[in-house]
RNA sequence: GGAGAGGUUCCCGAGUGGCCAAAGGGGGCAGACUGUAAAUCUGUUAUCUACGAUUUCGAUGGUUCGAAUCCAUCUCUCUCCA
């Protein structure tokens, strides 16, 4: 099947510039085409990932992906969907995050043989000159137009800085300039991104009188319009050290049943077969459908291997089907225990509880459970006898699973 | 540079000397109901060595028995003028 095709019957495309002759490129030509991450934080999210589940679509039907690190316009900050302006990060912070974004996405995008470029735009941005820059790219942009685009119009009442201004004009440089040096004519991005893409688009007709293209994918949004992908802690990370594999797996399993279905199109390599005949379930057999997508997602993004150990291990707390195994856990010596570990201690290492106060109230409201024991005592001390087979059970609510294992 | 309006807890937003750890809403967490769903209802939502103590209302100093509230200086944002 086409590669249009595969992103249109799947429900991802958005808008675009041109979308005849953009369906007439990816269905019979090889393109390059790029999308951009800024590394604002040290971990990918979910949202990052439904633009790589893009790209690896785009690269299996022969296109070739150019990832953008945006080193360089993470010093600048984008403005859009924020309402205030972005805390300035350091080119240390910006660096570190960087690293951490390129060993990520190596996971879903085969870089090898050249079958996928990455770059990072602090190489160019970082050596423009201001006065060059102006005549040359500034020139092009009229204030008046950039003002009525809808990335900056939630800025015109909470303000909006010089420094932001000018973002637009990094990501049309960038567009130019990747067209220039790799011949890609084809930028991507969430639908956010559509002002700034098509300004690129522009910028490319202007300089070089040749023709680009822009096509944005719909946000992963709840049908309410929400951003998905956020929880309590912020948002859902591809790092397991910041989203353990359980939970990532826990929260696809959980996901409103009217998210399912496009959920799975977006973000798993089910067939579309497959996904119409799970769109035929109703009611609680809905949840088979939300077990192929919790699965399917922690396959990508963690392998095999933890999404069945994340499977089982919700299998057997959920379902009671056999011994829970895999959830996430920790080691915990005998020392610490004769030094006095208490419960409130065991719920801050679970990482159920973020000050002991959050973990008396919880106590009080008689949620915590040890080797499902109801702990009505927050002075409860943790002692040998509660790892009856060398682990114990804590559990946050119904839901919140955690062991520890004595070493 | 001038004039005005502001900066409140995770977010929005009340509060203009004690009854303020601070209304209300959102969000979060937990409970009931369920299908590990939604909707709905209920509780809860600064910290700690916890019937008490400590820190919080942009920052710093001051007035006062007592300040988020009054004064001074600073700082940041918005609007209008140049």
């Amino acid at each position: 099947m086409n590669a249009y095709d595969i992103l249109k019957e799947r429900g991802f495309i958005a808008q675009a510039t041109d979308e005849e002759k953009i369906k007439d490129l990816l269905n019979n030509e090889k393109v390059i085409f790029y999308i951009g991450f800024d590394p604002t934080a040290d971990s990918l999210h979910v949202g990052h990932f439904l633009q790589l589940i893009v790209m690896s679509h785009l690269q299996k039907a022969g296109h070739k992906p150019i990832a953008l690190l945006g080193g360089g316009t993470a010093m600048v900050g984008d403005p859009t969907g924020k309402t205030d302006m972005r805390r300035i990060m350091t080119r240390e912070e910006i660096e570190h995050n960087a690293s951490c974004f390129k060993k990520q996405m190596s996971k879903f995008i085969d870089f090898t043989n050249d079958r996928a470029i990455m770059v990072d735009n602090y190489e160019w941005l970082s050596k423009l000159e201001y006065i060059p820059f102006l005549r040359d790219i500034g020139m092009h942009f009229s204030v008046n137009r950039m003002l009525t685009a809808e990335c900056f119009k939630s800025r015109m009442e909470k303000g909006l800085s010089f420094i932001e201004f000018n973002y637009m004009l990094m990501q049309s440089y960038d567009f130019l300039l990747l067209k220039r040096k790799y011949g890609c004519i084809l930028q991507l991005g969430g639908d956010d991104q559509w002002s700034n893409i098509i300004s690129g688009v522009d910028l490319i007709r202007r300089k070089d009188m040749e023709e680009s293209y822009g096509m944005t994918f719909n946000l992963l949004t709840t049908n309410e319009g929400k951003k998905m992908g956020k929880t309590e802690k912020g948002a859902v990370w591809l790092d397991e050290e910041k989203t353990s594999a359980f939970d990532f797996y826990q929260y696809w399993r959980n996901i409103d049943d009217a998210e399912v279905i496009k959920c799975l199109k977006l973000l798993t390599f089910v067939s579309m077969d497959e996904i119409t005949e799970l769109s035929k379930l109703k009611d609680e057999q809905i949840n088979r459908a939300k077990e192929v997508l919790a699965y399917e997602v922690t396959k990508i993004v963690h392998g095999q291997q933890k999404a069945s150990d994340a499977q089982d291990a919700s299998k057997a707390l959920f379902e009671n089907i056999g011994q829970a195994q895999n959830m996430p856990s920790k080691e915990i010596s005998v020392e610490i225990l004769t030094q006095g570990f208490d419960i409130l201690d065991a719920l801050l290492a679970a990482g159920f509880i973020q000050s002991k106060s959050e973990g008396r109230r919880l106590i009080q409201e008689k949620c915590v459970l040890i080797n499902n024991n109801l702990v009505e005592d927050f002075k409860l001390t943790i002692e040998n006898y509660m790892f009856p087979e060398g682990e114990m059970l804590l559990r946050k609510g119904k839901k919140k699973y955690f062991k520890f294992i004595l070493k």
